[in-house]
DNA sequence: TTTT
DNA sequence: TTTT
């Protein structure tokens, strides 16, 4: 039973392609920010729009599912809380905070090639760094079993039953 | 039609008693923090409670009723959206962020008398600073005519009516 | 303020065309069913899924974006409340209920061309019913003056200008 | 991964005791019911409250919760989703359809002594029926061991401590 | 059937 | 800085 609540619902587009990284116990980590826009009357009447960037941190298998499918200018509706990190600037002494979403669910809007300039869903290319993964690599949430990720690049067309969601 | 979404609940205790700020044009702005608890399971699989501080900031009719009725201790329900404020620090230059709840409306759940210490919805002290206001004061949300305010601090009875929503 | 809350938030697919009926007044009703589906494991154990059709209705301004913008397949964010209609069964005599969500807001997450095998969103087709409007019409939503509707069929190329939001 | 969102948040009041059932495999299930009061201008501009009463349905631990903490007139905080369940009318061969919200949680807002005329937490009371289950029953939610709900019901003093969360 |  |  909750005695408090701290519940956000986005839906918004994704600004770049997301950071992945691997913790030390083999699980994922995904950051990506994600732009609200809010369109409000100024003081003079007129309508303007208000970008809002959102901070937002997934873990687990929402990690990976965010490495293999969102990219730059995903769509996508997130249901997630709010959480403050705060830390002394080593440099300056002052205290700092940085706000971030903390992930719960994800919704996946963008439709296969929707949604970024860049490459599919399964690009096949590597960053080469040392605990930054890409898209297309085998998920855990892919349980197709032998063959998995593999058939994913290979086959010549892709259907939904590729899929794992 | 909304093109994203951009939508926080909170529930959750209000930490000290509302700042209430007028502006020039005669409005009214509440600034305060809501406590919400989040309890989860560290690595050694104990339990353990963490205590996230939101930044809430009302305007307008919402601000009146906050300054009327909500003080430190007060339960709240809350919806609203995040918006961050960035600026630049005057004497380190530094970026600086801060992250806010815009509120869009409340239910109070603390009955009259509960939540806080302090005095009851009316305490009837004022600060005496310029542009702070105190609980207590005439409310344009009430809509008793003349007398308001004055009546609701001296009468002996305060009575559901009293409560102008 | 609020004394208590109602709100739904539905992600879903629209099952068929809305209905769109005029009041006597001039303004409009969209009704229309929107599908969400479960994914929840059943006693032995299997990941079945339960779709659940919710029975929406929308007024004015939004009766008029959905009429001119969403069909068949439409792939929509709703925000609504909860309201059940009771009356008294003609012939039976019995108590009915009917449950609708009553919208709020939507965003329209289906591109154009998208959700739906019928007519893009200009059909330009009439039912000819007497209180059946059709999407395509000039909607009050659109503020682009004169030529409005009849250059969003004409027009041999669509771009995002010109849809009115 | 959600591929759809079924998502409800209510805050209201209880309208009567609830309904406890056990199932065959011994866990429970709560029914009770819920008023949402919404406030509207109706058409001669005359601000009219109408009231909506949702039905509730909890399972398992949050059913023992209610069980022991939820009665007639408790203010509740309710996340859920919208469910109708439809069957045939065995006398008239009609189809009949019930919605509920099936609750996934929940946040107690009345104090203990708040909301309802009845008896405290632990009334200790039992109405006989075969599956039939009242407040105060020990809770497999209560881990205090033995001794359990009988401590509860002979304390001459409950504290905090005695609330399972 | 609740609540204020 | 809240609350239980």
């Amino acid at each position: 039973m909750a005695k408090t609540v701290n519940k956000v619902i986005l839906l918004g587009n994704v600004g770049k392609d997301p950071e992945i990284r691997a913790t030390a116990g083999g699980s994922f980590v995904a950051s990506f920010s994600l732009a609200t826009t809010d369109r409000s009357k100024d003081q003079s009447g007129n309508w303007t729009d208000r970008t809002e960037w959102h901070n937002l941190v997934a873990f687990q298998r929402t990690a990976e599912i965010i490495r293999d499918y969102v990219k730059k200018g995903s769509k996508l509706y997130v249901e997630g809380k709010i959480q403050t990190r705060s830390w002394d600037d080593k440099t300056t002494g002052e205290k700092k905070y940085r706000t971030e979403i903390i992930v719960n669910d994800i919704a996946l809007l963008s439709g296969r090639g929707e949604g970024g300039e860049g490459g599919g869903y399964s690009s096949g290319s590597s960053y080469g760094g040392s605990s930054n993964y890409n898209r297309g690599g085998a998920s855990s949430y892919d349980q197709r079993g032998p063959g998995g990720a593999d058939d994913l690049v290979s086959s010549t067309e892709i259907t939904d039953d590729d899929i794992p969601f």
